[in-house]
DNA sequence: TTGAAAGCGCTAACAA
DNA sequence: TTGTTAGCGCTTTCAA
């Protein structure tokens, strides 16, 4: 391990002269650095970041809090695509990721300690469980913090135009001539859960379709089961509806598998549209028509947010991101 | 921010007793550890975990090192499980995640010395392109790194059964009554692209089948259109395959797509059999067959194998994990 | 333009 | 069982 004072020997510089011209300080002359520099190649130098960090008070690390109920963790296509997007711009920033777990050095850890230990210095937050305690420490904490998928008076935070996507939604079902139209909610547990549904029944008002509570089915946690399940109950209905609008991909496909089960058809006996975007979508039969979410964009905001938030610029953000209808085969105007 | 000079001058203790008392040290009596882990709360006492790896060296960090040529980095759903359960493993024994990238705070550097700065313990490298001459640096180095999917003379590894899993599928096939299969490969430059087109020229050998050249047919780097595209060309011979194994589970389902487009039918016309079993197996008509590769287990031994070459228990390790045939519905007997 | 001294927060020898 | 001293590798005053 070549360290500054290993080059400040070599080279007969001071310690404090070679740290300068390794951090390109404005105050050392040009030959001096060139000499440094040269040396510092040859003999290997590596900086060590801890002992800079410890000095410093700046990491260069940002945290990513990934805490989800579906409980696939980092295998859900939405939340790792916004984290790939998030990934790439704080990386080109210059910033490191890091993931924060419960437990530390197989000591249990607050996600706030896990913060404060680790001296990062902000944290994105992706969570189906705002409501969890240490969550709720680590919001109400003055640690720099971007909520994804979340609302919150404390913190800054991101998310796609539910209101718009379920219009839209609507919107695209009614022109097609559909009046029944059912809902698979995701849980009201979670942000987007709630948020669509409330939606959903807003946008039906708006329609002057009337809201019927049979219509509207709890799918849980956004999963292929919770929509297979949710459809399953609605087929039992005395009168079907005509159009299914979902409130994730995952749970259309589900849905889309429920129906054919029954014996009937998608689009033609039942319309499904869903809200994502996955790439699923585009390989499943019917293809999925569905309210695209932006993750590249949410991701590349959140980024930009947090940074922003780091570096002092800016206290705290609310962002929306639009969102669009995407038209593939799973919709069908009424006979 | 509360140090433990802060507590020592509150206790009365010195800094290294309070120390001792902080790690759990048994040359600290009950009554003084008791006094100080009272005080330490009360002042919201969190340690700073790069004081104290400037002195350990040890950081609780693994570094993950992801670079895969598909270019959708983390979107890709089984490297994704891997990292899934590499996660969860190595959280349990109390390290951390750190993404390894080429720049740091700002500057540009090579992977190696991204380690070495962080001060990680070990990485864990995910490559499609392990020719890169970052990643050869890495390898030659003394640092403590296990390859996933690929192998090397130098360092860990660890990937799936390929030779089994080739001969599973080619079984299957024969086993169906089918002796002209095709084979879509993935890109000659990946080391599981390359495996598997060997080893399935291998099992054509020992059910006595010959190999036909036409039959082989680039997919590129496992893509939905790579497999469309080179189902594509095999459309286009005179005489068609009666089933297709493909080098992964994205190229199957594009492939089943181009077969459709041309008015075929899966499996009736063309068996198809897979590789990967991710979830979309399961959603895409026909659900598709195909050789399951166990993501967990590979994610889980990556991180013993890792963590026994850090604590030095183990130099070096080459682990192969099992494979197994899922029969789903895109293959038949041919007729 | 250069360097001496101090110190970031912690742990590890060693002595008491 | 407790404390003294030194030092991990670096940056930051401040003086020369």
């Amino acid at each position: 391990m070549t360290t500054i004072y290993d080059i400040s020997k070599a080279t007969g510089f001071s310690p404090t002269t070679v740290s300068k011209a390794l951090n390109d300080y404005s105050d050392v002359s040009e030959k001096t650095k060139q000499i440094i520099l040269k040396k510092a190649s040859e003999m290997g130098y590596i900086p060590n970041s801890h002992a800079r960090i410890l000095i410093t008070k700046k990491s260069w690390t940002i945290g990513i809090l990934f805490d989800e109920k579906l409980n696939i963790g980092m295998k859900h296509p939405y939340f790792n695509a916004i984290i790939e997007s998030f990934k790439e711009n704080v990386e080109s920033r210059g910033y490191d990721l890091l993931f924060i777990s419960k437990d530390l050095g197989g000591n249990r850890t607050t996600y706030l300690d896990h913060c404060i230990i680790r001296g990062i210095d902000g944290v994105i937050i992706i969570t189906s469980h705002p409501n969890n305690e240490q969550i709720i420490e680590l919001i109400n904490s003055d640690f720099p913090c971007v909520l994804i998928d979340n609302e919150c008076n404390r913190k800054s935070s991101i998310h796609s135009d539910d209101v718009r996507g379920c219009y839209l939604a609507v919107e695209y079902l009614y022109s097609l001539g559909h009046r029944k139209i059912a809902h698979i909610y995701g849980s009201k547990d979670t942000f987007a859960g709630n948020v669509r549904l409330n939606e959903f029944i807003n946008s039906l008002k708006k329609f002057n379709l009337p809201k019927i509570d049979e219509y509207l089915v709890d799918g849980g946690y956004f999963s292929f089961d919770g929509g297979y399940n949710a459809m399953k109950k609605l087929l039992e209905l005395e009168d079907l509806p005509t159009a299914v609008f979902t409130a994730g991909d995952f749970m259309a496909v589900g849905a889309i598998s429920a129906i054919k089960e029954k014996g009937l058809r998608v689009p033609e006996d039942i319309s499904i549209i869903g809200y994502d975007d996955l790439d699923i979508c585009k390989y499943v039969t019917p293809r999925l028509t569905t309210i695209k979410q932006n993750t590249d964009l949410i991701g590349k905001n959140a980024a930009d947010i947090l940074i922003n938030e780091i570096d002092k610029k800016i206290c705290r953000t609310s962002m929306i991101i639009p969102v669009e209808l995407v038209v593939r085969d799973s919709c069908k105007p009424i006979k």
